[in-house]
DNA sequence: TCTGGGGTCCTAGGACCC
DNA sequence: TCTGGGGTCCTAGGACCC
């Protein structure tokens, strides 16, 4: 059977790891360029603040309500963590997301190992998991919808009546169902089905014919037939992406160069990280969303490279060639993306145009002084002032990296720590 | 003059997920 | 005044192959 272990509220969650003064009190996480409201702790969404609201709102209506800035390294490290965990019951595991893995499990035994992973993940992470255990991947989702509504923290669907599942199905809309989205609500709707029960009773060929394969297959994981196996291994990644809304808007065209330039540095950083090199590149510049005043721009041009790379200096040099010709004067930019594309592992990208070595010599001697003083402290043109460009994004509510930086580890919480593990006798000089 | 049955690859556009 | 950042998959249609 396929269970879902899903981290509740995962960004506040973590950031109450090592935080003690966040636990009882409405807590959100901000999306980049402290956006909008990207997590809420059970104490906001109480409150009324909705996924994806502006902050500037949230502020001025709940003055009183606890913030942090989206803090990627931080949360990664917790998903690892929690990945590690779950693999010490099954060998079948399947990363989903950044708060969700799946899991296969042997059909007697998964409730017993649901309820100690949520015990382990509570005890050795402090993260509060919920799982959902059924026959398929689909109603395995909708079991974790169900554990985290009824507050039990584990719901085994394998386990309910015949009658009890129909019910669950009769009143989950079908905006609530895994791979059933806003336009296809819409469309369903036009066919009389509104619920999970409604959709389940339809003809999977019919569903093939008028909406596609995906549909089918949601069908049929409803009435219980995997239709999704797990996917224990990720496939190769076909792109990388890296977009910011920009922290000050822009309209000369050498600072959209120059952000284009640093956004190219950050992806090729990225890349290298995970060992891939890029075909092609593509940038786009963008006036922002619909609720901005002002002429609208969005473009977007690709550029093949001629090696397969992932050099700082191709993709800045690239990214703010790509920039400049698409550049036209009279707008406000807000937004600027870069995304490689083709992507290749980078061993074999060495090519009849010869060795990047010089390239590669640059990088690696930016990545060490980046490991080692910080994102931020080295890079070509305007990514390596000191001083942050002005097109950098703000985070004014950022914590520490308390488990990727030697600089931020939180001191106060390992002293308190030790003293306990001191006072049980179980410590050293070690 | 007439014309089948089996493929692949690419792109644009639309949809979904977290 | 201020509104995120990543990804993947499917389908239709066209071009091409034998």
């Amino acid at each position: 059977v396929y269970a879902l272990a899903d981290v509740d509220a995962m960004y506040c969650s973590v950031e109450r790891v090592f935080q003690p003064q966040l636990r009882t009190c409405p807590l959100v996480v901000l999306s980049n360029n402290d956006g909008c409201v990207i997590a809420r702790s059970a104490e906001a969404k109480q409150l009324g603040i909705i996924m994806g609201q502006p902050w500037f709102q949230v502020r001025r209506q709940w003055p009183g309500v606890a913030v942090r800035s989206a803090n990627y390294a931080l949360y990664g490290d917790f998903s690892a963590r929690l990945l590690a965990l779950a693999s010490q019951h099954t060998p079948h595991v399947e990363p989903y997301s950044i708060d969700e893995c799946f899991l296969a499990l042997p059909a007697g035994q998964a409730a017993q190992a649901a309820r100690q992973l949520r015990d382990q993940a509570a005890r050795w992470l402090g993260l509060p998991v919920s799982v959902g255990i059924a026959a398929t991947k689909t109603l395995a989702k909708l079991a974790t919808t169900q554990a985290k509504a009824t507050g039990q923290g584990v719901c085994d669907l394998t386990r309910a009546t015949p009658a009890a599942l129909a019910a669950l199905l009769a009143r989950t809309p079908v905006t609530g169902i895994w791979g059933i989205g806003y336009r296809l609500a819409a469309r369903l709707r036009g066919h009389a089905i509104s619920t999970a029960a409604e959709l389940a009773a339809a003809d999977p060929r019919w569903a093939r014919r008028a909406f596609s394969v995906n549909l089918e297959r949601t069908i049929r994981e409803l009435r219980g037939t995997p239709c999704i196996p797990l996917a224990a291994q990720p496939p190769p990644r076909r792109q990388m992406m890296h977009c910011r809304q920009l922290g000050q808007p822009l309209t000369r065209a050498e600072d959209v160069a120059a952000a284009a330039a640093g956004f190219g540095q950050a992806l090729a950083a990225r890349m290298r990280r995970r060992g891939l090199a890029a075909g092609t590149l593509s940038v786009w510049l963008s006036s922002g969303g619909d609720f901005y005043r002002g002429p609208r721009i969005d473009v977007q041009a690709v550029q093949a490279l001629l090696v397969p790379a992932a050099t700082a200096g191709i993709f800045a040099a690239t990214a703010a060639a790509l920039a400049r010709r698409m550049w036209r004067p009279g707008y406000t930019y807000r937004r600027v993306g870069a995304l490689a594309l083709d992507l290749i592992p980078a061993r074999q990208a060495a090519g009849l145009w010869g060795s990047t070595q010089a390239g590669d010599a640059v990088c690696a001697a930016i990545d060490a002084i980046i490991t080692r003083y910080g994102p931020g402290s080295i890079g070509l043109g305007q990514a390596g002032i000191k001083q942050p460009p002005p097109w950098a994004t703000h985070q004014h509510h950022l914590s520490p990296a308390f488990t990727t930086r030697w600089d931020q580890l939180a001191t106060t919480w390992l002293t308190t720590a030790t003293d306990i593990l001191m006072q049980q006798g179980r410590s050293s000089a070690g």
